[in-house]
DNA sequence: AAAAAACATTGATATACATCAATGTTTTTT
DNA sequence: AAAAAACATTGATGTATATCAATGTTTTTT
């Protein structure tokens, strides 16, 4: 179960949103008295997709996942690292979760009230302007991945998956995949004996090394090839 | 080919955007100054796919499509009628166009220098945020696309589309269809073929009357129906 | 008014992918 | 330490949908 606790210093958190300098001594001060820290174990539901928004939610710590739920099979749009707030456009826009967020490593959470938030960020123009940005650039991404999904086949979308964890999740040709093969076909729009089976033919074909869930991208640009000609 | 004008007033415009109603005399004027008017012809192409975004693309008269562009098959994401921002989005963003757009009817677009209007935004605070929410709502319109689009089968798909002409294009439940069969399945992500077909299964059973590029809508609760078991 | 081009329709065929099924492996629970 | 549950793998089968092909209709061009 979450356990709640009030932030103590969020001015000098080590965890704190980069853009917080933004703001004024004062306006952090107010965040602090409107916000509560949540701790979620691995596998608890951080929001749910159709509820009502009421807080913005920062991720301190941690690592989760953000799907849409289907009827049968989830898709996981995006993963995110600590540092994040998890989809600012809900707060802007008409104010229910379009989707879920889980926990997939024990995660420390900021709940801000939303109300507050947007109040503040209606008196401060270049901290909503921060903001905007990143919802922009959050919109930039569905769009690749709403046509990597419609156009690109198994193999392309799963180099896109394996590019995705190289290239902005873990920063690293090496890295132990935090997912199971279940999520990763989720991520990768497939089933998940199809997840499987292209991991088993890339390995074969000396693109990457598989060993559970530790994965090695050995030729990258194949990947790069694979995913571009989908 | 496109001709080029200069707006005469803004601040009387009939076609002018509603939320001008938020900055003050003297900015209205400045868009004016910052801003061309440009009428485009049926199938002219407004913005292109991968280039850079210089200006602000605001719809005043006509009906335009906005869609991604894929190896083979383009993918219709939304159909914009006049009063409307085209993607704002972008100029928040990276700056380059994720799609293109191009005038299904005769269109006149006002293109705002796009590095004046951020700076007029990042002066009005009411101006930005109701920016950002119309950025966030048109965020939320994608997510709900890409699980339709990843989940729902032909049939829930064109229902889809059919309501979206009815419910939210033309807001009436019989339209003439500005767009082509091969549009139409743009817009449902699937083969013009099968667009045809499932309109002539949907036609047989009763549910729609078409002819040519006129559709009544006869049951929209099926239609509705049908959208929802996807 | 004729010719050309674009658009629309319908049936037959091919295929990418999901689903089903059986079995093995790892992790968690008791 | 044993049992149960979750996770992973591989092959066989089924199906939704794209593609191909042929033909008809409407619109545009000359």
């Amino acid at each position: 179960m979450p356990k709640f606790s009030k932030p103590k210093d969020c001015q000098r958190c080590p965890y704190r949103y980069g853009a917080l300098s933004l703001l004024d001594t004062k306006d952090v001060d107010h965040i602090q008295d409107n916000c509560l820290i949540v701790n979620f174990k691995k596998g608890e539901t951080i929001c749910k997709q159709n509820t009502e928004v009421t807080h913005a939610l920062y991720l301190a710590k941690g690592f989760v996942k953000l799907y849409i739920e289907g009827k049968n099979k989830n898709l996981i749009l995006k993963l995110i690292n600590s540092g994040n707030y998890i989809g600012l456009q809900t707060l802007f826009g008409d104010k229910i979760y379009r989707y879920s967020v889980t926990a997939v490593e024990d995660s420390m959470v900021c709940m801000i009230n939303s109300k507050f938030l947007l109040e503040m960020a209606s008196r401060n123009v270049d901290y909503l302007f921060n903001i905007t940005k990143e919802i922009s650039l959050s919109t930039n991404y569905v769009y690749k991945r709403i046509i990597d999904i419609n156009q690109k086949q198994l193999r392309g979308r799963l180099a896109d998956s394996l590019l995705y964890f190289a290239e902005t999740i873990y920063k690293a040709e090496e890295f132990e995949l935090r997912l199971t093969r279940k999520e990763l076909a989720e991520l990768s729009s497939m089933s998940m004996e199809n997840a499987v089976r292209i991991l088993g033919e890339f390995k074969k074909d000396g693109i990457i090394e598989v060993k559970g869930r530790n994965i090695k991208i050995v030729d990258i640009e194949i990947l790069r090839k694979l995913s571009e000609i989908g």
